[in-house]
DNA sequence: TATTCATGTGAACGGTTCTTCAGATGATGG
DNA sequence: CCATCATCTGAAGAACCGTTCACATGAATA
């Protein structure tokens, strides 16, 4: 029995339980993290940090680049720029954006070194054991 | 100018532009890795991945640890083992669910090493350069 | 200053996703 | 066989997300 937000649970290996729920992050770094991932989601997005990681690129060359057109690559960027994900420089009516955190960065670079020799899963099937 | 897909497009920086399109991985590729952000982008599923990465844990247990519904953990279960990122072992009437993708556990680890000293971006203000 | 151009923005529509509920399935024990 | 229990499932409603359109902003140029 484990006593969780006020509320007594039945479990059935109560010391496992127990410590896995110490070593849970707090609900807030998880919401956090969860945030991170849920913009990492989109293809569109995906596309934009990707053409992003080798160096600066303006809008209208974004837009080229990953098929968007300039009204939804701005979107993107300004989600991506409210989390600091992204950075922009300004120069004249020109806006430079860059990848800005590196956290971010080697996530992709983790996950893309993986797609690229992974046979991706397609849920068609149901993974029943 | 460049071409995509028959469409002509006007680019600031052509070069770039094209040598960026040029390593920009196959549209394929890209929705399954933003699929497996997708997956690692619900705070509850996420909790659920974090418990099972020092070992497997029934049903039950999920839930008491997470706080959720059970019919929530099953649900949530139920998509993750369509993607081959979660297995079960069946016991009698009870299913221990593991995590099986060992990429995703990569995913994971270097996010939670990471949100645990940085501090997170909410984007109240706008991150207007 | 008027025009053009790159970028930014708000509102709205259409699609997807999460949670819940009620019930189904299938194993266990009397 | 009947009841109970753990898990699974489908349907439904609400909340969320991405794209588009029309327009705003603000810099460059004439």
């Amino acid at each position: 029995m484990l006593a969780i937000d006020g509320c007594t649970v039945k479990v059935v290996d109560g010391e496992r339980v127990a410590a896995v729920y110490e070593r849970m992050p707090a609900a807030e770094d998880l919401t956090d993290t969860a945030d991170i991932f849920g913009l990492l989601s989109d293809p569109n997005r995906l596309r934009l940090l990707v053409a992003l990681l080798d160096g600066e690129l303006c809008v209208c060359d974004l837009a080229a680049v990953t098929g968007q057109s300039e009204s939804a690559v701005s979107h993107a960027l300004r989600l991506l720029r409210a989390h600091r994900i992204v950075a922009a420089r300004r120069s004249g009516r020109m806006a430079y954006y860059r990848l800005e955190d590196p956290h971010v960065r080697m996530l992709l670079d983790l996950a893309l070194a993986h797609t690229e020799h992974t046979d991706a899963i397609h849920p068609e099937r149901d993974g029943k054991a």
